[in-house]
RNA sequence: GCCGUAGUAGCGUAGUGGUAGCGCAAUCCCUUGGUAAGGGAUAGGUCGUGAGUUCGAUUCUCACCUACGGCACCA
């Protein structure tokens, strides 16, 4: 064993010490101010604790604060410090697992007694202590059998289950905080006074042991950390900024849309949020008129034999809705969902490959029973629509049709406003039909056909619906949250079950393979998505009411209705405002109401035949012939693809 | 479905073992005002639903419903 090991810097600089120095040594060698801003170190690309000795030759790099890695770093030990905390505070409270995620950490434990939300400003004040102690960090490596009697030994079970599940071939490695230890891979800071306390305590929640539903559930508490404080205080404000933005305190204000109790997880679109729904849904049937769509409308309730008949009784028969009346003696399934409909109207009449492909679309009306849970705003809910088609091709139109999708679709987000779009692909489930070798087939379509998109993909392994892999669509909004919307799956199960086919150029019958997609998925979801993204701010076209027109004084009120019938007139959404009320009390109303454009009229454009113009958000106001305007506006408001 | 929190007038909220206030909105009156709240008056509530404890429950207890924050689920 050579008594030296030779360390490198990212510069290329080549250091010398004796070996088994550690990281903090290194950096105190090199500074002291590197010293006390050194974290950890990594060593050949592997993250390494500062106390920890290097005993071999290896590339090093000296993380600090400033480093992006920091942040992970934090929030781990901060995950840490919760754990003391909490154990301090409530013993006999087991500790399971605490990573790192965005924005902050979490901790998963076990107790009897639920902790409540007025334990977190105690738990915090406790974690606050910690830190201030500057306890010292200490690793040690176990036998694993030791490990697990240990934690067994002191009644931590869920740990002692951790260990054994680790790989034989991996150390055991416990991690040390003044006289409190964990399992843990690490790495950890010298001392917990480094983790800092830019932290905030900020929810609890029930979560199942190992994220599934049959094993015991645990309570978890997050929290989310920074660097410094001024960094948690811009992350609040943006939590802050994106609670205002929340489609359900907008669709209220804005008058959009309601949901009650008789009708859990389903809409009473209003007026406003309708216009808007009909603004989306022609922009959609445009689109597909446009990429040679047909249109179709199918049953809402259809016969049980058909869900049994396609494979989705079996799947999900506790998440429909049935109906049934007394004289008959059968079961209908509210649809869930439309293809099997769809594949009737193929059925009918007899098809030739010539005619594929066949794109039928349809704004399906869905109701599915989602767990009560689950159930979010207009996001998520029970009652539905989609902008649903499905393509009936052969195997080899699965890549062009693709192809094209991706490119609809992308050209459909643009319009909406939305500019990054990401896409997945998720591939074969556990709980699937269909053969391997047509999974493979399918799963190499897709990947094949968004490349030649000019996209890229992620893989989303297991993600994939029971019939085939799906492609998924995910956008980010205004302030950076990703949706997934649209979808494109393959299917070569479906139209074969259901019994359809067409007439090959061989003179055979052949099964089509049918392709599900959806551009918005879900036109309430997309709205909601809509709501946030513009913060209620819609662009023109979609805007529920495009101008108001108020009044300064009664004596314009004529010449307001005229000018109010004029935009009518020419196809601009409305309303009037005679109220006997200050100009200021209007322009505040109009602009709390997110008009996006208001024109106050008093003696002066009466006579003139002008209007006065504020627009949303602008500090100004601008005078505009009557006419001029009206041309203005009408031009603004043509939605995009038709501009 | 599971864990936790909550439900008071159209909306937002205060409060209490002796059946409820406030702000905005609404209605009426005064004011006709030129770009983010002019003034006054009036009306509006079986305090989510059901049961229990109590002389008495909106308040305490239980059950249910719904929503919210998560978990799980999402054809």
């Amino acid at each position: 064993m050579p008594e030296q090991v030779t360390v490198t810097l990212p510069d290329g600089k080549a250091l010398t010490f004796p070996r088994g120095v550690t990281g903090g040594e290194i950096a105190a060698a090199i500074g002291p101010g590197l010293a006390k801003a050194a974290l950890i170190i990594t060593l050949d690309g592997k993250e390494w604790d500062l106390f920890r000795p290097i005993e071999q030759d290896a590339k090093i790099r000296i993380i600090t604060r400033k480093d992006h890695e920091s942040l992970e770093l934090i929030r781990h030990d901060m995950a840490h410090v919760l754990a003391m905390a909490v154990q301090a505070l409530y013993p006999g409270t087991q500790v399971t697992i605490g990573p790192a995620i965005e924005d902050g950490f979490y901790y998963d434990f076990a107790r009897a007694e639920p902790f409540t939300p007025d334990d977190l400003p105690k738990i915090e004040e406790e974690m606050r202590k910690i830190i201030k102690a500057g306890l010292p960090t200490r690793r040690e490596v176990w036998p694993r059998d030791k490990a697990i009697a240990h934690f067994k030994g002191i009644g931590e079970s869920f740990k002692a289950e951790l260990i054994a599940s680790i790989p034989s071939d991996e150390d055991v490695s416990i991690y040390w905080h003044g006289t409190w230890h964990d399992l843990c891979r690490g790495p950890h800071f010298r001392t917990t006074a480094e983790i800092g306390d830019a932290f905030k305590l900020t929810k609890i929640s029930g979560a199942y042991w190992r994220g599934d539903a049959k094993n015991a559930q645990l309570q978890r508490i997050y929290g989310t950390a920074w660097r410094d404080k001024k960094e948690l205080d811009a992350y609040l404000t943006r939590m802050e900024e994106a609670e205002k933005r929340d489609h359900r305190k907008i669709g209220k204000e804005m008058d959009l849309f309601h949901i009650q109790e008789v009708a859990t997880g389903q809409i009473f679109w209003h007026a406003n949020g309708y216009t808007l729904y009909r603004a989306l849904e022609n922009y959609i049937r445009r689109q597909l008129v446009r990429a040679d769509y047909i249109e179709v409308k199918t049953p809402l309730l259809l016969d049980r034999k058909l869900w049994e008949a396609s494979g989705h009784w079996e799947n999900y028969r506790e998440h429909m809705f049935l109906a049934e009346v007394e004289d008959e003696n059968r079961t209908l399934v509210v649809k869930p969902m439309n293809c099997p409909a769809h594949v009737q109207i193929f059925n009918e009449g007899l098809k030739s490959y010539r005619e594929l492909p066949i794109r039928m679309a349809e704004f399906g009306s869905c109701h599915r029973y989602e767990p009560s849970g689950s159930l979010h705003g207009i996001m998520r809910v029970r009652g539905f629509v989609q902008d649903d088609a499905h393509i009936f091709c052969t195997h080899e139109q699965i890549t062009p049709e693709t192809t094209s999708f991706c490119k609809l679709l992308q050209a459909c987000y643009k319009d909406l406003g939305f500019e990054e779009v990401r896409v997945k692909l998720a591939t074969r489930p556990e709980n699937r039909i269909g053969s391997d070798a047509v999974w493979d087939q399918a799963e190499k379509a897709l990947a094949e056909a968004t490349t030649a998109a000019g996209l890229e993909y992620l893989i989303n392994p297991g993600e994939g619906a029971f019939y085939g892999p799906k492609l998924e669509f995910v956008l980010r909004d205004s302030i950076g949250r990703d949706w997934q919307c649209g979808t494109l799956q393959v299917d070569f199960n479906t139209a074969e079950r259901l019994g359809a086919g067409y007439i090959a150029a061989d003179g055979a019958r052949h099964a089509p393979v049918m392709l599900h997609r959806a551009i918005v998925g879900s036109l309430e979801r997309f709205i909601g998505v809509l709501i946030e993204h513009h913060a209620g701010k819609f662009p023109l076209w979609l805007a529920p009411v495009q101008v108001a027109v108020a009044t300064v004084v009664a004596d314009a009120d004529a010449y307001a209705q005229e000018v109010v019938a004029a935009l009518k007139a020419n196809g601009l959404r409305v309303i009037l405002d005679t109220e006997n009320q200050t100009v200021n009390y209007k322009v505040r109303q109009h602009s709390l109401a997110k008009t996006p454009n208001l024109m106050v009229l008093g003696r002066r454009e009466a006579e003139n035949r002008t209007i006065t113009l504020r627009k949303l958000g602008g500090e100004g106001q601008e005078s505009l012939a009557l006419e001029a305007a009206i041309s203005m506006l009408s031009a603004e408001a043509v939605p995009p693809d038709l501009r």
